[in-house]
DNA sequence: CATGAATGAGCGTTCATTCAT
DNA sequence: TATGAATGAACGCTCATTCAT
């Protein structure tokens, strides 16, 4: 009988649930009961899996992040030359909202709690150091510029993350393959014009 | 005896008062009693001037946005020459997590709301447009290329907002002159190299 | 300036307002704004003329009462030979539900109120009362058995309360002028075999 | 271990504390709490049993009927010749107040929300016509006339309910024992000659 | 006399959490 | 492990009453 890992799979179970609420109604709208009916379990057994609700919404939001982070390795990694990782880096920062619309979604549900909580703070701190590095190290290949290097990739990310947010919220507010492409032709300009003052 | 406006005083107490404790405490943990304790008056009265405490929360979020756009307005307008404009224009948008922390605050704790509330939807898109309207203008003086105006002023806006919530989150994560600079520069770079391609 | 009688005529207003109120929308959902919005002055001058709601209440009750006695002496005592009074005064109480609808809404709505405070209770019982001498004086000339007239007055009034609360809440349940010619008819059968009787 | 039936007893728990409370203070004085401190339960639990209070007071409605009911059945259906089962149903009529005083005063607390609340007023109507439809039934082998059977038990009701209601509110108004005489007087009376004069 | 802003206790209801089974 | 009945504090909101104007 494989009891081993039964409790993990239990677990992913309630976390997905607890998701899947939040996605579909809100978080100040979720309850435990409402993720024990999703889940199809009771709810006294959520708190034999999760200490309390504030913890299994940490795990919420860290099993959002992981999620998102593997699919940016499996698309982007691959790749080999260093300009068309960066490239491939940019279209998926671009394409998180229309792929993968209920990370956003997760992602800007917790942004009001994670000003006041500081383990939501403290993750969502930790996810934008992840990103700003993958970015710096796309960057790195294609830039000397120590100044560039330190600045561009928070840029970037800003980027991703305002429109994901503007998009989330309207999703006729632009057409995602021309932002696309404006960002790359913007990165590039800068990129050309530094790098080539820089030979000359 | 000036009774005219009293109305709109206290109206404007309360909603202070609101805001307030949404950053001090979260717009997930806000009571009428907390609201009305923070204005120093009772609790029914709030609801004499609001009809809910959904409409009060409302308000507290067209204020916090009136007041943000009533800033630009002030520091942009007066200057002359549109390069200028469209320089200190990025500029505020850089300073806004520093100089108006609070209003920041209230824009993310709204976000999670947004997406199952139409209201604050609504309100928040009608911010949105707002934002890139005014950037597109600014643009509209120093180039004529229409894709450009189109999509850069979303760009730009998307820039200001996700930045704006990575500083409001860890405000050591870059020093925002270093980010005034390297966003001005970035946008020149761009603006230089397509309206010079134009001029060959 | 004819000041005096002004407060009466005030307080009638609002009386009346009161009872409006309760008539559209029942007396567990009478608040003293809805009176006072429906009379046209403000809260704070209802409470210049009655103590306290309570006192409102039993006052519109009081009112109710009064309205509807006068209504009966105004077709009833005109009338001469004593039979012809009788009969009349049982079509009037068949009529009540019909032709003053709203004195037996506020009539039920004052019946549960009536158990537990005494003063309504008080009034209640005072309108029974009444009720029930009136039909006895009509009685007294049709009938000289003693122990007739002590009950078959109840009996008749009861019989108007009863229909008329089941008449109000389902005016399909019966024709009034039927019902009111079955009850003149087994009056004047009782009567009839009782006196008949007597006599032989 | 007997958990089939226990949340129906649970239930009848909470109905039950709520009659009492109606009983005792009345309708309009019934809060939720008083209900869980008479049932010996939290307020919470009551939710869990019932949607919400409107729902509770229905079913308070509801089972105070059917326990009326229960009670005629008893005493009135053994009994054989069909004019036996006219007395008794009479007396039965009569005694309500007396026997069973807690079922009119929920009766007379429901009679005002009965006029707005369609739940309600549904609910009593049907009460008003199982019981005229019974009275019907035992008048049925005692005569033939069908203009008789179409009003007379509607007007035996009316008179129940109309008694009731006064005893209620003044138990020294008369003495039931008498007035149960006289109803069966009355009635038989006007039989007597109706079904006589047919016989001619 | 008259207003209506202001109070605050109390309402119906919800929900994170516990615990007997 | 697993259940869901049970708790009770806290919520948003109402409204009879008061009082400065």
């Amino acid at each position: 009988m494989p009891k081993v890992g039964m409790e993990e799979i239990r677990k992913e179970q309630v976390i997905t649930a607890a998701k899947n609420c939040i996605v579909s109604k809100g978080l100040s709208n979720l309850s435990m009961k409402d993720i024990a009916a999703q889940a199809g379990v009771s709810t006294g057994i959520i708190y034999h899996y999760f200490e309390s609700k504030e913890v299994l919404l940490m795990q919420v939001l860290k099993s959002s992040f992981r999620q998102s982070h593997e699919k940016v390795m499996e698309t982007v990694e691959p790749l080999n030359p260093p300009e068309e990782k960066l490239m491939k880096h940019l279209e998926n920062i671009n394409l998180v909202p229309k792929d993968n619309p209920e990370y956003m979604t997760v992602f800007l549900n917790y942004m009001g709690e994670a000003i006041h909580n500081p383990n939501i703070r403290a993750m969502v701190n930790k996810l934008f150091k992840n990103l700003t590095d993958y970015t710096g190290n796309y960057l790195q290949h294609v830039t000397t510029d120590e100044q560039q290097l330190k600045n561009l990739p928070m840029m970037i990310i800003g980027f991703g993350i305002g429109l994901g947010t503007m998009w989330t919220l309207n999703n006729e507010l632009y057409d995602i393959e021309e932002m696309d492409e404006l960002l790359k032709d913007v990165i590039t300009s800068y990129l050309a014009i530094k790098n080539g003052g820089d030979n000359e």
